[in-house]
DNA sequence: AGCTATTTATAAAG
DNA sequence: TCTTTATAAATAGCT
């Protein structure tokens, strides 16, 4: 492609050579970032001229291309490019991420997504997680309810005594008592103590029930 | 450089995005070679298609080239490909555990486990996703026990049909039959068909049957 | 995968 | 190096 054709050998002419080079290098460069827009190649392509000058034109963008298509290069080819520090990481990585790719088909199925590979011995055991899990969950619930419905009746107890005992108080104090407010003649109830030593029965976090 | 011009955006059609690829890709790996020949550039050339299929070209020859031209690439350019490399793992490390964990708990909290820390509001879309998951596992369950028995069905109509019509032959049957080796005296079974030509109604899908 | 009409790339020259 | 231009190469659209 040119006023004549050429053999594909080494040019001699040292000038010749460099301006050979330096229009293929644009040419390549051009055609790199054509099939990457076209066809949505992932590409690195790093090249340096005779004389050392480098050029590079690697996509899609981005600070860690490279790396990553050098990752995918080396499992693809199965060459080493990376220390055994690396390597580890490597390995761990692709490991949890097995071990991710595994629960994410679990969850799946628990949700009842992408059964239909599924047969009927393999439904079995996630139909039993599932009545399982329900099972437990619902128990749990109860188990807040009746809780909670507990904590409501020993408050509404609570609730009686107190109001008894202000009114007994209305009925027959006096001032002194009144202004000291702990102790008193007559009949002494528990409900007498303040309220906050008095009460603790309500679970914050509704931890337990049995 | 075809029959027609084509503007420098992606294809969409996938048959002739991958036509483009394949020709483009050896027309890359063309000049690629073309001028670490005629220039005697170094070159190094890695190109994923979109389907995950490699290619490459890396010049001079050598097990070690790319590595060399990646080291002179880190000194040229002043990025750091193996530290880039190090942190670039690491979090994607950190990242994927994270997911995992996530994951993790999701599963734990279907399965009925660790929900003791839970209060009744975060019990409630658990047990939705529990419900849902359950009646989609045993719909699908209940299409393949359907499938099941109609396929049973089939068969034994099937079989009645066949052995109603070996009957018929045996009584009105020839020689020439039972020299062809299926057919004998004395009573004559469905099952004396070869079997290729009494089954054909299980259904391909249909994985087992149990 | 091959076949061409065209578009592109580029060798040589200025 | 940049531009020009004649020609070689690459390749888009078909089959």
């Amino acid at each position: 492609m040119g006023r004549g054709k050429i053999e594909i050998k080494r040019i001699e002419n040292s000038t010749n050579r460099q301006v050979t080079y330096s229009k293929r290098r644009n040419g390549i460069l051009k055609k790199a970032r054509e099939i990457h827009i076209l066809c949505g190649a992932e590409i690195a392509l790093v090249i340096f001229s005779s004389t050392g000058k480098m050029s590079e034109y690697i996509s899609p963008p981005g600070p860690t291309t490279l790396i990553k298509i050098l990752d995918k290069y080396q499992k693809t080819s199965g060459k080493k490019l990376w220390d055994a520090k690396h390597e580890y990481l490597s390995s761990e990585l692709d490991r949890i991420k097995k071990e991710n790719d595994n629960m994410q088909i679990e969850l799946r199925h628990l949700k009842g997504e992408d059964i239909n590979s599924l047969n009927a011995k393999e439904l079995i055991p996630i139909e039993e997680a599932l009545q399982n899990g329900l099972s437990k969950v619902r128990d749990k619930k109860s188990d807040i309810w009746r809780m909670m419905r507990k904590n409501t009746g020993l408050l509404e107890e609570e609730n009686k005594r107190l109001s008894y005992h202000l009114h007994s108080l209305e009925i027959g104090g006096n001032d002194r008592e009144m202004e000291n407010g702990y102790h008193q003649k007559g009949r002494d109830y528990p409900a007498q103590m303040p309220f906050t030593f008095r009460v603790q029965p309500i679970q914050p976090n509704l931890q337990e029930s049995k």
